[in-house]
DNA sequence: TTGAAAGCGCTAACAG
DNA sequence: CTGTTAGCGCTTTCAA
C-alpha cells in the first residue's frame, strides 16, 4: 500500500517533482505555465495525492501546527475536567486555528517539562500557554525560537506575548458592586493565591474595594483552595463553620460558585437570600446555575481567537518579540445578589 | 540558531549517527556496549538534544501522534462548547494518551472531509472519532491503512473499531424508571433523530419502554432539536405550549435537561413538582444542577481511556480489524423525579 | 518557465 | 558491537 507522493504525480504530470511543489504551494518566486499547473492539478486529483506534512516540516521549517498547553490543576489529574472555562477555550482556540488552515497539538502540561517536548520535538509553529505561573521553567522555552503567547498569565518576559484580562481589575468591579448592594463584610473564595497569579492578582482586586470603601480586612473572610466544584462545596462549609459571618462573597470563578451554591443548599442557606455572592467568568455554566450567578464576564472566545492571532502574527513575523492584550471585562448582572440593608 | 542534531550528538560523542538512533530508540536488534551507551547519553544532556519527531516519524513511519476529531455540532460553530461530555471525555483521552507518550492532534470535524487531511497529511498513529453518522465520508479513511476508533457511532464497519454504550438500553431504563415511578405519559426530548445515530437509539428504547408497559406513543410527546442549553429552553416553551401534557420526560443529555429546567422555571414551572425528568450522560453539570438531575451514567472517562488503548492496540498489531467495546450504563437517582400517584 | 540536486533529521537494513 | 548507506517526502537554491 504504497502512498502517492509527490514523484508519482510528477511522473503522471510528466514534470518534475520541484514543479509539482512551486503548483502547489503557489511558491512566489516561481511562475508556472497555465498549462503545466492544469496538468498538475489534474495528476493530483487523479491521483488522489495528500502532501505529507511532515516530510514538508522537516524541509520547510514550517509545520501548520500550534501546540496548545492546558494546565493540569493537580498531577495525575485530567486538566480541562474541574472548569469548563478550559473547554471554551479551546473550542475557540481549535476553532479559528482551524479556519486559518492549522491544526492543534494538544498537551496538558505536567509538573516536569513535556512544554519542551511538545515544542522542540514536533517542530510546530507557535505555542499557546494557558495558566503557567512565573518560575515555571520557560526559560528553555525562550531560547528555542518559536513564538509563545501566554493567556492568563503574569509571567512578563519580552519574548512572550501575552493575551490576558484585567483580573484586578475585574475583582475590584465584583467586590464594589457588592459594597454597593450595601454589604459591609465580604469574603473571597478561591484557588492557590501563589505570587503573580490569577487569583493573586484577584485577590489585590478584592483588597482594593474594600480599602477604597474604608471596610477593614478579615483574615477569616479569606478561602483558598482548588479551583473546582469540590472545594466550592468545602468552601461552604467552612464558612458555615467560621460562623457564616460575611453576607456576600466574591469567588473567582463560576465553578467555585456552583459548590459553594450548593454546599450552602444542603446546610439550608440559600442565596442570594442569605449569602449574596459574585463570581467570575461567566462560562455557560454561569447562566445556567440556580439562581444564576450574577458574575464579571470575560470573553473567552475572543479569547481564544486572539491567542491564535498574536501566535500566527508572530510566527510570520519573526521581529514581533512581544505584544500584550489585555482585554476587557465587565459585570453581567443576574440573580445571586440581593441588597443588604444597614444593621441587618 | 543551529538546532541540535543527532549528527552533533555523534560527533561529540565519537560515534555514528545511527550508534546514537539505537541508544536512544533502544532498538532491540541492535546491541550497544555499556561504554557507548552512557557516553552517547553524556552528549545528549550535554547537548541538550531532543529528537525531531518529525524527521523520525518520517522515516520510521511512527508518529507518536493520535488524531482526535470531536464534531462541529454545526457548521462555523466551535465543538465541545454545546455540551461538556466532548469536554471529559477529551480530558480522558489527553490524559492517557500522554501517558502513554502521545500527542493529540485536535480537530472539529467540518462538513467536507477535513476527516483526510489530519489522518493523511500527518500521519497520525490512529484516529478517534467521535460520534459520526453512517454515510459520512468514511470510505476514504479505510484506504488508508491508519487505525479508526469510531466513539458513539452506529457505523458498523470491520475496519473499524468501536467504542459504545448501550445507547437503546439506556434510554430504555431511563423510561421505565419513570414508569415505575407511576408516570404515564412521558415525553422525549433530543437532538436531531438520524437514520442509525445515537439518538434514534435512545428513542428506540423510549418506545421499547413504553410498549412494554403498554403505554401509546404519542406524536406530540416527541421534541427534537439539537443537542445544547438553547434547545433545552426551546423545549420547555414548546412543551408549554403544546399544553403540558407530559407528567414526566426523558431528556437525552444532560446538557438539554438544563435549559429545560431552566425554561420551565422561567414559567413557573418546577422540577420535579411539576415535571419529573430523566436524562442522560451524568457529566458533572448533572450533579451541579438544582435539583440535581437524575441521570443514566455512563463513563466518559473510560470511555475516553478506552478509545486511546484500543487505537494504540490496534496501531501495534495491524491484524485487529475491528474490536468492539460497548460500556455498562446505569441509572443515579438524584431528585428530578417524583411519583406520580394514578388520576392526579 | 522548468529541472537537477542537495538536504531537512532521522531510521533501518546490511556489512563488517 | 558499530558504521555505511540509502532512503522517508518534501522544499529550495541554482542552473539551464
Amino acid at each position: 500500500m504504497h502512498r502517492v507522493s509527490i514523484k508519482d504525480v510528477a511522473r503522471e504530470a510528466g514534470v518534475s517533482a520541484s514543479t509539482v511543489s512551486y503548483v502547489l504551494n503557489n511558491t512566489p518566486t516561481e511562475t508556472i505555465s497555465g498549462e503545466t499547473r492544469t496538468r498538475v492539478m489534474a495528476a493530483v486529483r487523479k491521483l488522489g495525492y495528500v502532501p505529507n506534512l511532515n516530510a514538508r516540516s522537516l524541509s520547510s521549517r514550517r509545520s501548520n501546527l500550534i501546540g496548545v498547553l492546558i494546565p493540569q490543576t493537580e498531577p495525575g489529574r485530567e486538566f480541562m475536567f474541574s472548569n469548563p472555562f478550559y473547554g471554551e477555550l479551546l473550542s475557540a482556540v481549535e476553532y479559528t486555528a482551524r479556519q486559518r488552515g492549522y491544526h492543534l497539538l494538544l498537551s496538558g502540561t505536567q509538573e516536569d517539562q513535556s512544554y519542551l517536548s511538545i515544542a522542540r520535538n514536533r517542530g510546530v509553529d507557535g505555542i499557546i500557554i494557558v495558566g503557567t505561573y512565573p518560575g515555571e521553567n520557560l526559560t528553555e522555552l525562550k531560547r528555542m525560537d518559536v513564538p509563545v503567547v501566554l493567556v492568563d498569565s503574569y509571567v512578563r518576559d519580552e519574548d512572550f506575548h501575552i493575551i490576558g484580562i484585567e483580573d484586578r481589575e475585574g475583582a475590584r468591579m465584583a467586590v464594589r458592586y457588592l459594597i454597593g448592594k450595601g454589604h459591609r463584610r465580604i469574603g473571597f473564595i478561591s484557588g492557590s493565591i501563589r505570587e503573580n497569579g490569577v487569583n493573586m492578582k484577584r485577590y489585590q482586586g478584592y483588597c482594593d474595594a474594600l480599602q477604597e470603601a474604608g471596610l477593614p480586612l478579615e483574615k477569616g473572610a479569606v478561602y483558598s483552595g482548588t479551583v473546582d466544584y469540590e472545594y466550592g462545596l468545602r468552601a461552604a462549609e467552612e464558612y458555615v463553620r467560621r460562623g457564616k459571618a460575611q453576607s456576600a462573597v466574591f469567588l473567582t470563578a463560576d465553578v467555585l460558585s456552583m459548590g459553594f451554591v450548593k454546599g450552602l443548599r444542603q446546610m439550608g442557606l440559600g442565596v442570594p437570600d442569605d449569602v449574596s455572592l459574585v463570581s467570575f467568568d461567566d462560562v455557560y455554566l454561569a447562566n445556567m446555575a440556580c439562581p444564576s450567578l450574577t458574575t464579571v464576564h470575560q470573553d473567552i472566545r475572543e479569547k481564544g481567537r486572539k491567542a491564535v492571532e498574536v501566535v500566527l502574527e508572530a510566527a510570520a513575523d519573526r521581529e514581533k518579540r512581544h505584544t500584550e492584550w489585555i482585554l476587557p471585562l465587565r459585570l453581567v448582572e443576574r440573580d445571586s445578589v440581593r441588597e443588604w440593608r444597614e444593621g441587618e
